[in-house]
DNA sequence: CGGTTTCGTGAAATCGCTTTCACGAAAATC
DNA sequence: GATTTTCGTGAAAGCGATTTCACGAAACCG
């Protein structure tokens, strides 16, 4: 059953108390061409009085604007651990308010050209779509195509002309390094994610040109690439500080593997930092309550939402965008 | 600009393919009244062949019904940080596209009956909606009494008839004590969360029960209020490790505090799980990736927004609904 | 077997907003 | 001053599905 709505005052009323067409009523509610100060005034002012409020449904038929924007989360597994998407479908979702537009939620496996969530995305039933956690452009190539207004959410594969946002990993690994470096360390290693990521290259992106631009000497095999576990973190850090003696700090691109590296340093009768300072990445509840407190970098998660809230509200209105990076802050607790 | 949909058939095609009216056509699409069976069978191969979808806005503006359940989140700031929103809305997501429903997202502060949110959701924009991480009450009676189907996620404090989702926090603290026990634990402390919090009320009733029913001596002072921290974890470990010399165990209500107090139990030179074993409650990222692993309880999340989903679902199709209790699960690792 | 109920069906009205179209008035043009 | 051009405006036609209503046919009744 329905909810008992009270029944709303519609462009009928409105006319009739502003003394006014629909069509005027309609014009003034959407900006649209010039209307007679007078009149702009009288409608908002029945508007007002009436506590009038636009029925979805009946603009979006007459429109073919549904007012929603679809949010598309692909849905592997490490959606259900991870808060990253929480955040930024909080941020984006407030932004949308703000411009009465809601959001809506598609959580679904993408792999598929012709997944129901691709099909109802092609059938225009939202007015445009931000996705997360992407895996593959097949389906945001399709879709953009048709005039679909999207957003990306991280730095794409392909150089495709999609707008995204993304955090600045790259110049967040640079400040981590840095760090390392004003505290006087000297050989530092890295223990990347799954390079086929676009973040976990653009970290050791960041790592590399910090390691240049400071001048540290270029040593072999102080790279090493993990796939974000804890295993890896514990595994990578083993085999470092076997081979290079003299190894005094770890970056890892996530907490996860850092905590795993910070565990086996200890193992092996070091000390954190001060035999081997580590620092992680993405600043996660994990660094927020380890002991001892992890130094990671943070990204604005809700930030990145609301930009690409923004981005598509103007992709939709018909403005041009320009992708966005926002910037990464170190967050130095006591490993490094 | 909105997406340039492709033109989509609609009821007139498929009526003038199947050769009955369009009235027909809503008849069989939407499963209504008696229709002769060879009528049902060519609007149906109609359907099909054109690949018809229907148009939300317009069945919406037609009908009343929006298609469109909300889920509505109070917008304190832990929700950024607390992977337990993304999967139980994952869960609900899931269920209600499977139903042709979407998954609406309000991530707004509800402290007031006025709010742009309590609006939207009385205006009959969605069939219904659910609540997550309840605060107060009043929101929800005041939609309530305007017929909006709701389901609330977590016991409500007040005995209203809502219909509501949960946990079952007493078991699941049960099955951690009763595990205490079998391991031969005997002096089993407990720091709970604010209990101004159902869940936390339920999981000390769950422990209190145990010690009831499993014999163990009454001695007091062993249950402290915690407010969920890892401070709180620290501090109350300390402090009943100084009451109680021969403290052997400790159930916390959450994983962070566990693992505060697993850090005070170290710090005073005791080992855990050997001198005193140590549970928390959620089973989170923390846990799993602790070292030691920390003996958690886990909840089904995914589970209860896919419960609640079917809940809504039966609301808004006029069903009546009994509320839900999803069992926790003990989750065994290092520290208990 | 006439008369009352059912039953399946299509025509048409409706949901509330948007947009096209045409028209008269005002402004601009020569 | 006559003629275009612009401008603001309202009437009315959709948008695509749902639902009421009335009607003829079939089923049931006494």
């Amino acid at each position: 059953m329905a909810a008992k709505q009270k029944s709303r005052p519609t462009y009928a009323e409105i006319a009739k108390l502003a003394g006014v067409s629909e069509a005027t009523v309609s014009r003034v509610l959407n900006g649209d061409t010039k209307v007679d100060n007078d009149r702009i005034a009288a409608v908002n002012l029945a508007v007002e009085k009436l506590g009038y409020k636009k029925h979805r449904a009946a603009s979006a038929l007459a429109s073919g604007r549904t007012g929603l924007i679809a949010v598309v989360i692909d849905d592997d597994l490490s959606v259900f651990q991870d808060p990253f998407w929480g955040a930024i479908t909080n941020g984006i979702s407030r932004v949308l308010m703000e411009h009465e537009m809601q959001t809506l939620l598609l959580v679904a496996p993408l792999e598929k050209l012709d997944s129901p969530v691709a099909q109802y995305l092609q059938r225009g039933e939202v007015d445009g779509a931000i996705f997360l956690q992407l895996h593959k452009d097949s389906l945001i190539k399709l879709l953009a195509k048709q005039n679909l207004p999207l957003v990306v959410n991280g730095t794409p594969h392909t150089s495709n002309p999609f707008s995204y946002v993304d955090s600045d990993n790259a110049g967040g690994a640079f400040a981590a390094v840095r760090h390392l470096v004003e505290k006087g360390r000297k050989t530092i290693a890295m223990i990347t994610g799954d390079l086929d990521n676009t973040a976990a290259e653009q970290r050791l992106d960041g790592y590399l040109a910090a390691c240049q631009d400071l001048g540290l000497p270029k040593v072999k095999g102080l790279v090493v690439e993990g796939d974000w576990s804890r295993e890896a973190g514990i595994q990578h850090a083993q085999k470092l500080m076997q081979k290079h003696p003299d190894l005094d700090a770890i970056f890892c691109s996530n907490d996860v593997m850092a905590l795993g590296a910070i565990a086996a340093i200890l193992e092996a009768g070091k000390s954190v930092p001060e035999d081997i300072a580590v620092i992680g990445f993405d600043d996660s509840y994990l660094a927020q309550n380890s002991h001892p407190g992890l130094t990671s970098v943070r990204q604005d998660i809700v930030g990145l939402g609301m930009e690409a809230a923004n981005m598509i509200l103007a992709l939709v209105h018909g403005d041009e965008v320009h992708s966005e990076i926002l910037p990464c802050e170190l967050v130095i607790r006591e490993t490094a």
